[in-house]
DNA sequence: GTCTATATCTCGATAGAC
DNA sequence: GTCTATCGAGATATAGAC
């Protein structure tokens, strides 16, 4: 790696955390540098402006930041135990959506979303790949006979939106609450049971 | 009004502007007086300095945009066709929430949350009042045998996610994303009908 | 490519007159 | 209470040397 590469990495390393931190506006080029142990020309050399720096390096970080979730999705559609299954697979969702780190980059993104639309879109296109697994894993259960699925990607929505979303909902304005012992795996296998229960073979 | 008590309208007026245009950072105070038409040692005198005036203001306008479901809940419990009342009570909800004023602000306060946690704090408060007049009506539909529901709390925050928060989820990250005819409606009652399936007396 | 140094501007906040 | 005028700090961005 040359050092041209080696300052643009720092660069990029520094600009997330002193965005994610303080936002857009509230970041300045003078600190991500000081941060990165670079100049200031440096940083403007690299990425122009602070707009596209912001772009750039936030956008890259929030398609590398994302899990992969499809390997486990796959193992749901021939699970002896579906519910189980369900339970294993939401419950991981939901534990690497609320780390920190996760809440507040979402935080930044949707705080800056109206004036940089497009990482709202990249934001969607990277979650959208979380449910497109689910998707798939329960068409072939429909297939099988095993629920009764006519609009999957429906399906999909109302049970990330009971399990993930309500959990994410609750930290995205109290960043500190704390969940009770045990009141996570409640909120998710209850939302299974809903699930199972309205999509039960009849 | 006296002319005091008209300028300090004045300014949370455009300050609410400002704040939800251009987030906290973004906004200048000079930008605030001068749209408010008064000048900055008078912003100043009214609220002391810019984290104040945010909290505020921003907080006033969270509690007092608040639309009171209350009473549309309430017809919830005795209604001859419970799907119909549920499907049209979060129908509402929906169509409040996915208002594009209450979404920018909406927007703002999750940017900002992590930087005033208060704010945070307002909104769960101002939101729970809804849950809380659902809450209401469930616990009497399954005292009176319709529904089964042991879990009240936790079967609000079910459909809710299901419904509302799913709509207000892509509008979230995609402030310009037009929903189809009959997509939301379809959205709600497919919501309504997984609730009423899985919380339906056995 | 990267630096030092600087141009230019706008920020939040205030002193002092009225 | 409200204004004009201004302060000092810190912002984005760049010129020019190496």
């Amino acid at each position: 790696m040359s050092a041209s590469e080696r300052k643009r990495a720092a660069i990029t390393e520094a600009a997330i955390g002193e965005f994610v931190q303080r936002g857009y506006a509230g970041a300045s080029v003078d600190a991500i540098a000081a941060r990165a142990r670079v100049s200031k020309p440096t940083v403007y050399s690299h990425f122009g402006n602070k707009e596209r720096l912001f772009l750039t390096v936030i956008g890259g970080y929030l398609r590398e930041g994302y899990t992969d979730l499809g390997p486990l999705a796959d193992r749901i559609a021939g699970a002896p135990d579906l519910r189980a299954a369900l339970i294993d697979f939401l419950g991981t969702w939901v534990e690497v959506v609320l780390r920190e780190d996760s809440m507040t980059l979402r935080r930044l993104v949707i705080g800056e979303v109206d004036r940089f639309p497009q990482l709202g879109q990249v934001w969607a296109q990277v979650n959208g790949a979380g449910d497109e697994a689910l998707v798939h894993a329960l068409t072939g259960l429909h297939q099988r006979g095993v629920l009764e699925v006519t609009s999957p990607r429906s399906a999909v929505r109302q049970l990330t939106a009971m399990t993930v979303g309500a959990a994410q909902l609750i930290r995205t304005f109290r960043p500190a609450y704390e969940f009770a012992e045990g009141e996570l795996e409640e909120l998710v296998s209850s939302g299974v049971d809903v699930f199972l229960t309205a999509y039960a073979r009849r």
